[in-house]
Parts: structure tokens; C-alpha cells; sequence
RNA sequence: GGGCGAAUAGCUCAGCUGGUAGAGCGCCUGCCUUACACGCAGGAUGUCGGGGGUUCAAGUCCCUCUUCGCCCACCA
């Protein structure tokens, strides 16, 4: 085994493994010991489940309910990128770990057809290769784009299984196949019946970019710099104006004549950012109580536009502010949301002079007609200023809206488009969360989702796309009759053919991606997977698509089942460089995971990623962060490897290890073993705490913690003393010492392969308690732990299904090759008397293996700090040792550990040192070389000012009577003790300052 | 304008229900100890953004101020 685990080589044979035994599908029994070779024959039937599972050994409870997650799919427009490999990571670990945990698992993978932006990449693609979708046609356009897709879809996934996602392929869905277009189009006729559905002409935003209506959710508000116009027109007073033309003023210009005989011309300044939309002015207006206008306004002028010189009336609205610009502002119904408001109030006229180009178009000057909107506010601006009516410019900072797919500028245009009424399903969806049907992890994203559905608004659900479902509705070529429909309906009309012609555009993606958690289990059908399957256990997303998806789907599952779709709701952040920035292209900062996956490995991607991902935080990263996860990796591997190692030095092969079963009776247990067994356990506790509450960085800081600081730096370390002993270490001291001591460990065979074979268990059930991070290291180790310890004989053991390490499942702690009952922990009495017992006797041992622990650094630090060579042996005495004996017991693992050498008495002989602990004091002798003891009285001396002072608040504190008084007695107690502890080693330490000088 | 969040070691961040501050990286010292130098053993480092309050006790709860993010809405 090399030093370094090998993914490349490692990746697929896992994978396959995993595939092999079918890992992900759900409808499979697990036994908890899979045989790849008989697995076929445990393909069952869904309604034989119960029946079957009882038979099988799998731990799968009947008090746990399945667990079923949908993965938010991916957009079929690229590759995956950081933000998918987060979110990847996170499912899979949640997945692997409720399946560990026993519980039939379904995740369920698929893709998005993303409208707007995969058509955008195909026109682009399109574009270089000198064609045009119009070129093509609807058809050739539309089989492009599939291939396209498909192309993707087959990167994306196996990307995924590159990062070891391991959801059902089986049961993979598209937003655009058959069954979700099924599903589309009985959601659209259902709404529609509903009269949820409606069609309308309203002002929309409009993409140019991409040539289509956008929902409110689609815009994207920038600040921009620009620059506020001021601008007079002239006002014209009803006397100027002919009584009769008051109905059709605008457009008249033939009474310019008349304006002129005025003899004095007054204007009213209006500001503006957009200065070509005055072309579509139908009014001015001003605030009904504002003195500098309110004359005007009673005495009915009007107001003359610049450039185009119509007419139009001056208003007055309690909308408009008097504080803003001049007070006065002009209207253009037809490209303004405010605006629109105000047409419509006013019963203004809508002229539309901005086209789907954004360019100028309609009753307009000729001269601008076909300008780009830029274009045309240059020239508009350069003619202001020739006519005097330009007043002056202003710099100003605004919010202006861009489609979120294609970076244009967003135009208001008035449109023919379909919506969604939101209203009263934003109800129900309200009073389903406040009804608790629904948690979101973190809960700070509540308040968010309840601001969303009590201010929607309708939804544009209508696309001028290509890509996507059709709208099913058919209008007749004559009456115009509008039928929902999917199909042509001429034929069940008992017309003619082609009597009917489809709806040009297509739905929102969305309208597809909302039904998602319906649309993959069968729905509308209330088929057995259905039934079984809804609503989901939860949804795991990031934060940016609440509005666009959570909520909807929120919606939309209550809207058609009356059920929410989902109970929990785990958002995630987004995926940052170090700097916080978003990853983009173009900034050039983004992290590819799948190149990252080639440099450092699934696992190490995988490990830092959820590490990082603190609840309702961004995760930011650069590629120096992943150090934590390779190492990680490499520390999970290596230690692996000595235990493999180790084990098959001591047990010789793989024939032997069942024979241990009956070895590792619980009195052979060591109290090192019971504690590590104890961590472990205590561990799991934690992981699966975490994992509840969708805490999954802690989990993984918890195994992290778990595997490195106490199995390997504490563990492993002990179990060296125990299956190495016979090394030339001790040979060596046998040599030397004048009482020469062979270990206990030494003359007992037993005792050795004991050791080892609960070194082994332990590294067992840690892969399983790391399993959930990181997979393949793990499996690949579960599997080379077989080749040479089988744990049974004829089948070969799946990591990905064994069972989880858990405090509540005793039976499934040390199943396999051992069957350890361990004393602390085993289950099986749960009379309170013993409980206490157990947990009293945990407790001491708690003591013993911390005074150990203890001990052992004090020892090593003396020696760090005098700077001592590692190869020196060093004598120890203890002078003092508080009412405890026991660590007498664990002599030899002291000597082996802290490179000592406990002696029986002390040894006046030479030089020594004392070294205190909170239960010990002890002489450390240095033999064999001079020491410069002023070293020592600077170190006792810096460590005896911070003792002081922590005795001083100490002190303090327990001398306060409302203290003594008021805090609660346990932590009195354990203050006191603090103290005594702190003031007895203070002494000790002052005395030792005292005989050096 | 409304909402949410963040300010903790040089850097990036943990710190759940109040009990006397932690990790990783970086830094210093010593080690290539036959699992691992992507390592081991030690070590240094903090007025927990400022101010006030509640409490025996506040990084943690409340108020307030400052700075910085994000989301939503928007006065043209």
C-alpha cells in the first residue's frame, strides 16, 4: 500500500462496486452484508416489502420512515461547477448516512432544460457557426437543442458520479421528457380550469437579449451610474387649445399656432433618466397639493412634449413625490411600471415607441424610428440642448433592471402573455408553514419566504421561445376560440384538421421545475411510488433560488395534492472565492471541481466542502483551503494502512481472525479500548444530532475531530505498546535497567491478538462513521480490510450499506467479526441500578483515562521544553500522587508513550526536575547530560503568573456571597474544585521555584 | 425605504439551550520515532466591533451606535 491513497485508480472500481450491489435504488433489501453475486435475487416487489425486510437482516426499523430527496437539477446549459459540487456533497452525505442509518433511502436525480439559458448557449453556438434558429426552423432548432442537452446531461452525470453521488439513476427524470410534459400540461389545464390561469395584455419585462417576457423574479436590479435630465416643457394653457379637439388633443400639432400667440410661454420642468421615452409620453404629472403646480393643474392646461411637440394633459396624482427632481414628472404608460399605474388610472393613452429590439419604434418622429434606445436618448439629448429645453444634467445613482440570463437591460413593454395567479396560493402556502408543516434550516430564511408570498405578484408564465413546453393551448384559425389542449383538437371537434393553431410560445422552466418534487413520482397518476414517496423528507438547495423554486414548489404542491411537497428545508450558502466574490468566468476566480477531483480526489473535494459549510453562511474558498480535506484523506488512509499492517503482522493472515470472536470477551477489553469504543460512540451521538438539524459541517468537524485526535494521536499510539511491544524499544531498556520488565503484553499472545483485533473493529466501525464524507477512501479500505480479514466467508461486505455506528443500535456497533459485547455500553440491562453503575464506573474510567492522557503530555512537555533529544530515556518519580493508584496500572503504557522510565523510589543521585499535574507530582532525573536549570525557573515562572492569576478570579468569585448564594450548586462545587486544584498546584510549583534558586 | 445577516487569534471561520474562548492555515521550538513530513511532540497569540443594560456570571440574552455584506422594494 502506497503512502498516498490512489483515487484515480480507486474511483471507478468503487464506483462500480457501488453500482454492482445497486447501491441507490431503493427497492432493493439490503441485507446488512450484501452478496454482490446473489444480490439479483433480492430484487423485490414493492408490496412485499414489509414482509421481506422482516426477514432480512437489514436494520431497517419500521419506526423510521423513508427518507426521500429530490436533487435540485441541474441546468443542462454546461458542467457542473463548485456550487454543484457543494450541493452534491451535502445530499450525499445526508443520503448516505440515513441509508447507514437504516432507513430506506430515495434520492432522485434529473436535469433542467433551463429555457432561457440553454437556448441562449444554442443561438450562441449557433451564431459562430453562421446560422440562425430561424433558419434552422422550430423543429431542426428544437432536435439541436436536444442533442445539445444531451450532450450535457451525459457530462453533468458523470460528473456526479465522479463526486460519488449516489442517487438512483434509475429513476433520472428530464423537466422536458414525456412524463414531466404530462405532468406540465395537467397542471396548466387544472389552473386553468381553476381559473388560476389567465391570459392578458399588461406591461411586462422584456429581455432583448433574449427575446422573451420575464417574470419579476428573472430581473435583476444593478446599481448603474447615470445621470438625471432635466428637462422644460412647455406649458400650454386651454385657450390655446381648440374645445372641441379636448377627446383626440394628442397628435395635434396644428395648434402650435396657437401657443405661440400666447404671449408669455411658461414651461414645468420634469427630470428624467430616460429621456427617449418622452416620444411615449400621455401626460405630465404632478402631486395634487404642490403650490408650484396646483393652479396649472385646476386651470386645465396642458403640456407640450419636446422633439415630437404633441400635446398631452397635465394630471395631478397623490403618487407622484414633490420632493423628487422638480415635482413634476412625465408619463410613459407603456414602458413604466409607475407609470402604467398611472395610465391606467387616468385613462391615459399607451404608446408603445420601444420595440422587442429595444429599439424606437411606433408614431414617432422618422428620424428616430429604428434608433436603439441608446441611440436615440443621444440624439434626443443633443436635440434638447439645440431647442434650449434641455436644462441641465445631473450624475445619478440608480437601480436598473437586467435580465438575470443574459445581462441586458431590461424593457418594460406592454405584451400579450399568460399568468399565474398567486394570491391565493401564496395563502395556503403561508398557513402551511405557519402550521409547521414546513421547517427551514437555517429558520432565519422564514421570514424571507413569508415577506415573498405575502407581496407576490402574478406570474408571467409565458416564454417567446423555442426550448421548452409549448403552451397546450390552441386557438381556432376563425373564432379564435382558445382550447387547452396538448394536442391539436380539431380532431375531437370533428373539424378539419388544422383547425386549430397552437400557442407560439412556451412555459417558464420554472412552471416545470416547480412540479419537480410531483413530476418524478408519477404524479398526476397516483401511482404506488406516488403514494409512497410524497411529500419528500426534505429539500437540500442553495439560498438564491428560494423565490424562484422553494417557494413555488411550495405552492404547487399544495395547490395539487394539499400537501406541502417537502417538511424540512436545508438551505445552504453559495460557493465564494476567499475573497467572497461570486465564482464567475469572468472574474477568472472559479475552482473547477471535476479538475479539482483529478488533482486532490473525490473524497478531499468532498470533506472540505461540507467542513466549510456552516449553516446560513456563504462558503468561501480558494484552492489552498482543500489542504484540509487531502490531508484529511491521507490521514484516514495511513493510519488504515498501520492498522492493516499491524494487524496482519500480529494475527497472520486472514484464516485466523474468526477464531476472535471468542477471544474478545469483554475481560479482555483494555480500558484504552472501552474508551476509544466510548469516543466512537459518543461521536456517532453528535453526527447524528448534527445531521438532524442539518448541522453537516459540525458532524464532519465531530468525525474529524474523532478520527485524527483520538483515534490516531491517542488510539493508535496506545495500541503500538499493546501489539508492538516486543521491539527493540524494550529489548533495549531490558538491557539496561536493573530490573529488567518484560510487558505484561509480551507474554500474553492472547492479550496481543485481542488488541489488535479490537484495533481492528474500531478502525472498522470509524470507516463507517467517516463513510458519509468521504466514500471512496473509506470503501476502498473496507474492501482491503476484507481481503485480508473476510468477515464472513462467503460474502463480501458493502460499506455503503452497512449500518451506522449508533449508541441506540448496540447490535449493530460490533457485528461481523466480532460480536464484542462491550461492558460500558452494552444494552441489554436497562434497570436504573445498573445504568448508574455503568455510568458511574464510565465516569471513573473517564478519570483514569484523562489523568492519563494527562500524565503522558506533561512528561512530553517537560522534554519539549528542556529541549531534550528524544533519544534520552529519562527516570521519573512520583513524589506524589493524589489518592490514586491506578495509573500504576498503566505503567508500562506510560513508559512506552512519554519515552520514561518509572522508577520505584527516588533516585538522589543526579540532577531532576519536578513536574505537577492536577493529580500528581512528580521528579523527572536527568542523567546522562548537564542542564541549565534557569530555563526551567523561566518556564515555572511564567506558568505560575497565569495560575495566580486564575486563582485571583477564582477567588474572587467563590468570595462573592451572591455567588455562593445564587449559582447553581454543581457549578459551585466544580468552581471550588477548581480552586483547590489551582492553589495546590500553585504551591507545589512555588516550591520548586523556591529549591532551584 | 423594508428585511436578514456578519463583526471572535496574523488569515478563514466554529462556538446550539448564559458558566470563564476553540479549529484549520500561518508562526516559533524540537523531531525524517519502521502509518502518515499532506506527519509527530510541544509552544506563542485574543479588552470576543464601541457603549449601555439584565444576571452571582454575557462572545452567548436585551437596547443602542459604528462598519461591512446580502435580499426585496423603489422617486421618474
Amino acid at each position: 500500500m502506497d503512502s498516498r491513497f490512489d483515487f484515480e485508480s480507486s474511483r471507478a472500481e468503487i464506483s462500480a462496486l457501488w453500482n454492482s450491489v445497486n447501491i441507490a435504488n431503493p427497492d432493493i433489501v439490503r441485507t446488512l452484508s450484501y452478496s454482490a453475486l446473489a444480490y439479483s435475487e433480492q430484487m423485490r416487489n414493492v408490496n412485499q416489502s414489509s414482509k421481506v425486510q422482516k426477514n432480512s437482516h437489514r436494520i431497517t426499523s419500521p419506526r423510521l420512515e423513508p427518507y426521500v430527496l429530490v436533487l435540485p437539477p441541474p441546468n443542462l446549459t454546461g458542467i457542473l461547477h463548485m456550487g454543484h459540487g457543494l450541493n452534491c456533497t451535502v445530499q450525499d452525505s445526508i443520503i448516505r448516512f440515513n441509508r447507514m442509518l437504516g432507513r430506506e433511502v430515495l434520492w432522485l436525480p434529473g436535469t433542467d432544460h433551463a429555457g432561457i439559458a440553454t437556448q441562449q448557449k444554442v443561438e450562441a453556438e449557433l451564431k459562430s457557426k453562421h446560422k440562425t434558429k430561424e433558419a434552422l426552423g422550430r423543429t431542426a432548432f428544437w432536435e439541436y437543442t436536444k442533442q445539445f442537452a444531451e450532450k450535457n446531461k451525459d457530462t453533468i452525470l458523470m460528473q456526479f458520479e465522479m463526486l460519488g453521488a449516489s442517487f438512483d439513476l434509475g429513476r433520472y427524470s428530464f423537466t422536458l421528457d414525456e412524463k414531466r410534459a404530462q405532468a406540465v400540461f395537467h397542471c396548466f389545464k387544472t389552473l386553468y380550469d381553476r381559473g388560476l390561469i389567465y391570459k392578458g395584455n399588461y406591461l411586462v419585462n422584456w429581455s432583448p437579449g433574449a427575446g422573451t417576457a420575464l417574470s419579476d423574479d428573472e430581473v435583476e436590479y444593478k446599481e448603474v451610474q447615470g445621470h438625471l435630465y432635466y428637462i422644460n416643457y412647455q406649458l400650454v394653457p386651454p385657450s390655446a387649445l381648440n374645445v372641441t379637439s379636448q377627446q383626440d388633443r394628442i397628435h395635434k400639432t396644428d395648434i402650435a399656432q396657437n401657443i405661440k400667440n400666447e404671449t408669455k410661454v411658461r414651461h414645468i420642468q420634469i427630470a428624467t433618466t430616460r429621456p427617449e421615452t418622452l416620444l411615449g409620453d400621455t401626460a405630465v404629472a404632478v402631486h395634487p397639493e404642490d403650490p408650484r403646480y396646483v393652479d396649472f393643474v385646476e386651470q386645465g392646461y396642458s403640456v407640450r412634449i419636446p422633439v415630437c411637440g404633441r400635446i398631452v394633459p397635465l394630471i395631478a396624482d397623490a403618487r407622484v413625490s414633490q420632493e423628487f427632481g422638480t415635482g413634476a414628472v412625465k408619463v410613459t404608460p407603456a414602458h413604466d411600471k409607475n407609470d402604467y399605474a398611472l395610465g391606467i388610472a387616468h385613462e391615459l393613452a399607451f404608446m408603445s415607441v420601444i420595440d422587442e429590439h429595444a429599439c424606437m419604434q411606433g408614431d414617432i418622429p422618422n428620424e428616430y424610428r429604428g434608433l436603439s434606445v441608446g441611440e436615440a436618448r443621444s440624439k434626443i439629448i443633443e436635440v434638447l440642448e439645440q431647442e434650449g429645453h434641455l436644462v441641465c444634467t445631473k450624475p445619478h445613482v440608480h437601480q436598473v433592471g437586467h435580465c438575470h440570463r443574459t445581462g441586458t437591460v431590461v424593457q418594460f413593454l406592454l405584451s400579450e402573455q399568460w399568468y399565474v395567479r398567486m394570491h391565493d396560493m401564496a395563502q395556503k402556502a403561508l398557513q402551511a408553514w405557519k402550521r409547521g408543516d414546513i421547517v427551514f434550516y437555517p429558520q432565519t430564511w422564514e421570514k424571507t419566504f413569508e415577506h415573498w408570498l405575502t407581496h407576490v405578484r402574478d406570474w408571467c408564465i409565458s416564454r417567446q421561445l423555442w426550448w421548452g413546453h409549448r403552451i397546450p393551448v390552441w386557438y381556432h384559425r376563425e373564432t379564435g376560440e382558445a382550447i387547452v389542449s396538448i394536442s391539436d383538437p380539431s380532431d375531437k371537434k370533428g373539424l378539419e384538421k388544422n383547425s386549430y393553431v397552437q400557442d407560439k410560445n412556451v412555459l417558464d422552466t420554472w412552471f416545470s421545475s416547480w412540479l419537480w418534487p410531483l413530476s418524478t413520482i408519477g404524479w398526476p397518476q397516483h401511482t404506488k411510488e406516488f403514494i409512497k414517496y410524497y411529500p419528500n423528507t426534505s429539500l437540500v438547495t442553495a439560498y438564491d433560488i428560494i423565490f424562484f423554486w422553494v417557494a413555488r414548489m411550495i405552492m404547487a404542491g399544495i395547490e395539487f395534492t394539499g400537501l406541502v411537497p417537502f417538511k424540512h428545508i436545508y438551505l445552504h450558502g453559495l460557493v465564494r472565492d476567499a475573497q467572497g466574490r461570486k465564482m464567475s468566468k469572468s472574474l477568472g476566480n472559479g475552482i473547477d471541481p471535476i479538475e479539482l477531483i483529478h488533482e486532490i480526489g473525490p473524497d478531499a473535494l468532498r470533506f472540505t466542502l461540507v467542513y466549510m459549510c456552516a449553516q446560513g453562511r456563504d462558503v468561501l474558498i480558494s484552492k489552498d483551503s482543500f489542504q484540509l480535506g487531502t490531508k484529511f484523506v491521507t490521514k484516514v488512509w495511513n493510519a488504515s494502512r498501520f492498522v492493516l499492517a499491524s494487524c496482519e503482522n500480529v494475527l497472520g493472515g486472514s484464516g485466523e481472525i474468526m477464531e476472535y470472536k471468542e477471544v474478545l470477551k469483554s475481560k479482555h477489553l483494555k480500558l484504552v479500548d472501552r474508551w476509544i469504543v466510548g469516543e466512537l460512540q459518543d461521536c456517532a451521538r453528535v453526527v447524528e444530532r448534527a445531521m438532524s438539524q442539518y448541522r453537516v459541517d459540525e458532524a464532519a468537524h465531530e468525525v474529524y475531530k474523532f478520527f485524527w485526535n483520538s483515534f490516531c494521536d491517542w488510539y493508535i499510539e496506545f495500541s503500538k505498546f499493546y501489539i508492538q511491544v516486543e521491539d527493540d524499544f524494550n529489548k533495549d531498556r531490558a538491557d539496561k535497567t536493573s530490573k529488567p520488565k518484560t510487558s505484561k503484553a509480551a507474554t500474553d499472545g492472547t492479550r496481543i491478538q485481542s488488541s489488535a483485533t479490537v484495533l481492528l473493529v474500531v478502525l472498522q466501525q470509524s470507516l463507517r462513521l467517516l463513510h458519509p464524507f468521504i466514500p471512496f477512501v473509506t470503501e476502498k479500505i473496507y474492501q482491503l480490510l476484507q481481503d485480508r480479514f473476510p468477515f464472513d466467508s462467503d460474502i463480501r461486505h458493502v460499506l455503503a450499506a452497512e449500518a451506522y455506528p449508533h449508541i441506540d443500535h448496540p447490535d449493530t456497533f460490533c457485528h461481523d467479526i466480532t460480536n464484542i459485547v462491550l461492558p460500558h455500553f452494552s444494552t441489554g440491562d436497562n434497570t436504573q441500578k445498573k445504568t448508574e453503575t455503568r455510568e458511574m464506573s464510565k465516569s471513573r474510567e473517564a478519570t483514569e483515562i484523562s489523568e492519563l492522557q494527562e500524565l503522558i503530555s506533561e512528561l512530553r512537555r517537560v522534554r519539549s521544553e528542556l529541549q531534550l533529544p528524544k533519544k534520552l530515556k529519562l527516570d521519573v518519580c512520583f513524589v506524589e500522587l493524589k489518592d490514586n493508584v491506578s495509573i500504576y496500572k498503566h505503567k508500562d503504557l506510560i513508559e512506552f508513550l512519554a519515552l520514561i522510565k518509572l522508577l520505584d523510589s527516588e533516585n538522589r543521585e543526579c540532577q531532576s526536575i519536578k513536574v505537577v499535574g492536577s493529580f500528581f507530582e512528580a521528579r523527572v532525573y536527568i542523567t546522562n547530560d548537564d542542564y541549565d536549570f534557569s530555563a526551567q525557573t523561566q518556564l515555572i515562572r511564567s506558568r505560575l503568573s497565569k495560575l495566580h492569576e486564575q486563582e485571583k478570579s477564582l477567588s474572587k468569585q467563590l468570595s462573592n456571597p451572591q455567588f455562593t448564594q445564587k449559582a447553581k450548586p454543581e457549578y459551585r462545587e466544580k468552581i471550588r474544585l477548581q480552586y483547590e486544584t489551582l492553589v495546590e498546584t500553585t504551591k507545589k510549583l512555588a516550591s520548586i521555584l523556591d529549591s532551584v534558586e
